[in-house]
DNA sequence: TTTCCACTCCCCAGATATAGCGAGGGCAAC
DNA sequence: GTTGCCCTCGCTATATCTGGGGAGTGGAAA
């Protein structure tokens, strides 16, 4: 447990003190080494398929991972969006035969057969994953995730930290947010009602709620209506 | 420290088994009597403002909060909603005249000078706050800040846990999976793309793109593409 | 006080999406 | 070897959305 590890300590001290993501990469492996797993990894997920990370995944794989976008398939990724809580990866979905084929895929790459990953959201939509892998049987797994548990929790709030410090344009908090009708109005047509619907709902003329789309278009940075309720519900200005 | 200390050991257990809102309530007394503030609260804010919590705020604040509607103009919901990281009430902007007036009010109903909270994110926006809430000057707040800050990430996450599994209609993960070409349109959509455009990225014609889109909208049981798409991101089947 | 912003309303033309038909090849499972 | 799903292509007409203008109110902040 923290606290009771002076190890530890000194590793988060560390990624307290990284100011690069090579410092982040130093304290995975670090940290790796010190829990004596296989592989230790955040992957942050971002918008329109950009995403990085740091951890202790092969070169190759990693390569092969973004060049195959994987990330639409990876059960591990899907699975932890809809969560919050870790989530050990025999717990999720690995029938489809995609996802059967990545298993193996990456088994080749040197991923082992267990892993724990825990989700981590930030401001804005954003999305990342903190996984712990490691190659053993179901028990000791079990008796590792529910001893180190709390741990993983605390790392994993830490890398995001630091990911988000690193992250340009994450910090200067945006305050484009939507007025409450723009939000009314993303919401209503998010929730599948057409324009006419959407008007008649909140009593005004179509004309009127054309300009509010229109405003939140032009806020969010979209390039037409649907653009701009992904957008809002990515950054959590909406929820559907 | 979590792992050094019985008491705390055992309160989050009763945590861990609580299974009613009641039951949250007297794990946050427990935990504010251990830590010895004023008050420790959880508050769910949810954006249709359907917002409900459990703590140690007194039931007049709690009504007094809600009938004015304050999470508008709370400017710790407001700062924690564009941070990822606990922050300490001193470091929000309580500039506006508004903030000021709420600040005054909320210390007539018996809230505390200093203030720590911490941004709490789960899937499809879910959005929480953990605060703890004390009367003292400045250097104890931080020393007290300081040294719990790790202990108090993990509580937050453990009562936010517990609010999910009380959340109806927030476990079922139905996955009605699309198929790949499908979530290849969607995904292009999602990213503000026109069917012209994402036909010619996906180097297929218009038509078929349009049937990808009709079936898409029909297994997500959805009214035209934008809602399509938006069902899409909150169900995790794409990422944007 | 003035300046901003949110909110409300109006017209019109062109671009885009939706809805209705239908058709064939490939692959996998039952 | 039939059934079902996925992928691909076509046409046409109507409904809907987008983009270009302009205009007035009220409230809150500078």
């Amino acid at each position: 447990m923290l606290g009771t590890d002076k190890q530890l300590e000194s590793i988060l001290s560390a990624l307290e003190q990284a100011d690069t993501l090579d410092g982040m990469q130093s304290v995975s492996e670090a940290l790796r080494d010190h829990y004596k797993v296989d592989h230790l990894v955040y992957h942050w997920v971002d918008s329109a398929g950009d995403q990085y990370g740091c951890g202790t995944y092969s070169d190759a794989w990693q390569d092969q991972y973004l060049s195959q976008n994987y990330v639409r398939i990876d059960p591990v990724v899907q699975g932890c969006y809809q969560r919050f809580h870790p989530v050990d990866w025999k717990r999720l979905d690995w029938s489809s035969k995609a996802a059967r084929e990545f298993l193996r895929t990456s088994a080749e790459y040197g991923v082992g057969n267990q892993g724990y990953s825990i989700p981590i959201r930030g401001p804005n939509g954003q999305f990342a994953l903190f996984t712990v892998n490691h190659n053993c049987d179901d028990a000791e797994w079990t008796k590792f995730t529910e001893e180190n548990r709390r741990d993983l929790i605390l790392i994993a709030h830490y890398f995001n930290e630091k990911a988000l410090e690193f992250e340009p344009g994450r910090q200067p908090i945006q305050q484009s947010s939507l007025s409450p009708r723009e939000i009314d109005a993303m919401t209503l047509l998010a929730m599948g009602y057409s324009r006419a619907q959407v008007a008649n709902s909140l009593s005004i003329s179509e004309h009127t709620l054309r300009v509010y789309i229109e405003s939140a278009r032009f806020k969010l940075g979209a390039l037409n209506t649907t653009h701009a309720v992904a957008r809002a519900m990515s950054r959590g200005l909406i929820v559907v």
